[in-house]
DNA sequence: CTGTTAGCGCCTTCAA
DNA sequence: TTGAAGGCGCTAACAG
């Protein structure tokens, strides 16, 4: 009667004296719906945790065609310094709604994307989630659009599948509301022009930073194109201010262009933030440990995970949905205070 | 003949004409193994391929109990600034054995690890990974010794489960051995201090540098104790340095320490390298976006995700096989050029 | 060398 | 309100 050993729907079923067919509906919560006895209910339930039963996903999965499994696919989220932040949301998102990750990564090659899109498809997941590192306009790889699929932190040019992605340009203009906030009116410099043709990041965020400031009457007062690293940041940044002018305030496109304007200020004998305010974007950890701690607009990386999960879960959205998220101030000691 | 559904097994028997078992055997590459004429082979093969057939994994896992799947469970290596990359190597590592990578986060919370152990167990997974971002010692969690499993990053205390671990002791000789090469003879300090009882790298780094040093007749100047991360690395170093002590050479138990020592030492108006030689362990991204960048013996992140797969799926690892990577040198430029 | 047959564990239509 | 029965797609004895 008892092997000890991994019962099945059939033992608990003959443990409650009823058939398979009853323990399968009360365990799936249908005994309401089949009008099944509160009695049957209550034994198989019984029966059920006595044998610790667990309904086996395989035999499931063959039955429905759906594993309880979302295939995450990406570029190198996982790589990445804070992307990785992606998968814990959608992890935990995936989890709440009954469901698993399970994850690859392309390295940017279509031809593994498409194996792995197979790979997960054999194994029936029931949805995808396709995300970038960097938030840019992507072309949808091979096999995604058969199954129910979210694009993460990425659109596709045609506007076909629902997306997630971060609300750059509101992110911008917390930028700027935040130098406004601080007081200066002039020399407001914007630092870094990203060379990633399919980025979108970069765009956004200048047209939320001069939007705001024009509602305030200020214009930008310059752009210090730079790639979007460290060296290339200082650099750029170090023969700027050489060449003669004096910021009031600086917004960095990225923390890690800050992290190369902190270093270029200091060497040019600059304030941060007595002389100089420095605002920045992504709100990585990087700013918080910087001296002083880099008052930035953070990444809500985590959120956009989970809200990529539900998304894809949800039967109720449609496939132009586009969600934006909001970019929430990650203040540091970075602004200048206000004089007084 | 063709409903352009999904073929199966049987089509594609049917279309070869053969049985499925026949179809199975040739498709599972056993068509040597049970002598199956050349010709079926190539018949069979010829169906699948113009079906583009693809076996149903849910099936498979029915009939075989095996799911060509592993499950990874972390602590909160996913929302990890490196650790994550454990994810690149495992998931990579798993594809190149035909299996893919299932995730969950416990967030140190016992009882989600057991459910996440249990809903893996579920759906079938072949092994389970247990992975810490911290190298440490660990309590394994519930369920986990019902299926097989190897230890990430950290060891249980009875030795009893395999287990990747990065080479500490290897690395801390290695951190010795560049700052023996710089000619530094006196004043070498170490600066950090494990404040987690369970955390493994501290003492064992301390260890190899200890060791090492005393190869050369050097001995450690003193160690300055702080926990490891940036302003408390900061304000213990600038306080130190205050106290009037001079080092030739700081050896800092982690990248975010070093990254609090640079700012100090900068603000006592010390620099690196031509006064004070700094060497780290990590290799985070942060070493080489300090200037001068930091030489950091780094944790090989990549490989020890990789590792973990490999040694989960060789049948002939060892229960109580442990497994020390070394930590490569990312050399930087904050060791002083030997003076001539 | 190849086909027949019997499940793996579960869901679900159909009858009772 | 419950049970019998079939089948999801695949593998693996066991015959031929």
């Amino acid at each position: 009667m008892s092997a000890h050993r991994k019962a099945t729907l059939s033992d608990v079923a003959s443990r409650a004296g009823v058939s398979t067919t009853t323990a399968s509906y009360i365990l799936n919560n249908r005994s309401a719906q089949m009008r099944i006895s509160a009695d049957a209910d209550e034994r198989v339930r019984r029966a059920a945790a006595e044998l610790s039963y667990r309904p086996n996903r395989s035999a499931q999965s063959l039955r429905t065609r759906r594993s309880g499994t979302i295939g995450l696919i990406s570029d190198s989220v996982a790589s990445g310094q804070y992307g990785s932040r992606m998968l814990t949301g959608a992890s935990a998102a995936a989890r709440a709604l009954d469901h698993l990750v399970v994850i690859g990564e392309t390295e940017g090659d279509p031809v593994l994307a498409a194996q792995l899109i197979e790979e997960m498809t054999d194994r029936q997941v029931d949805g995808f989630i396709y995300a970038t590192l960097v938030t840019s306009e992507v072309i949808i790889p091979e096999g995604l659009r058969e199954t129910r699929s979210v694009l993460l932190n990425c659109v596709d040019r045609e506007r076909t599948l629902p997306a997630v992605l971060p609300d750059e340009v509101a992110g911008g203009r917390t930028a700027a509301e935040v130098v406004l906030g601080a007081g200066h009116t002039t020399d407001v410099y914007v630092i870094g022009h990203d060379p990633n043709p399919h980025a979108l990041a970069g765009p956004l965020r200048m047209e939320g930073v001069t939007a705001r400031l024009a509602e305030a009457g200020v214009e930008v007062a310059g752009v210090v194109p730079t790639g979007w690293s460290v060296l290339p940041a200082y650099e750029a940044v170090l023969s700027w201010l050489r060449s003669g002018v004096r910021p009031e305030a600086v917004i960095c496109l990225n923390d890690r262009i800050a992290l190369g304007a902190y270093e270029a200020l200091a060497d040019h004998g600059l304030a941060v933030p007595g002389e100089v305010t420095v605002v920045s974007f992504d709100g990585s950890t990087l700013a918080s440990w910087l001296r002083p701690s880099l008052t930035s607009v953070s990444l809500p990386y985590v959120e956009l995970g989970a809200a990529a999960v539900r998304m894809l879960m949800d039967p109720a959205t449609p496939s132009d949905a586009i969600e934006r998220l909001k970019m929430p101030l990650l203040a540091g000691d970075s602004v200048r205070p206000i004089a007084r």
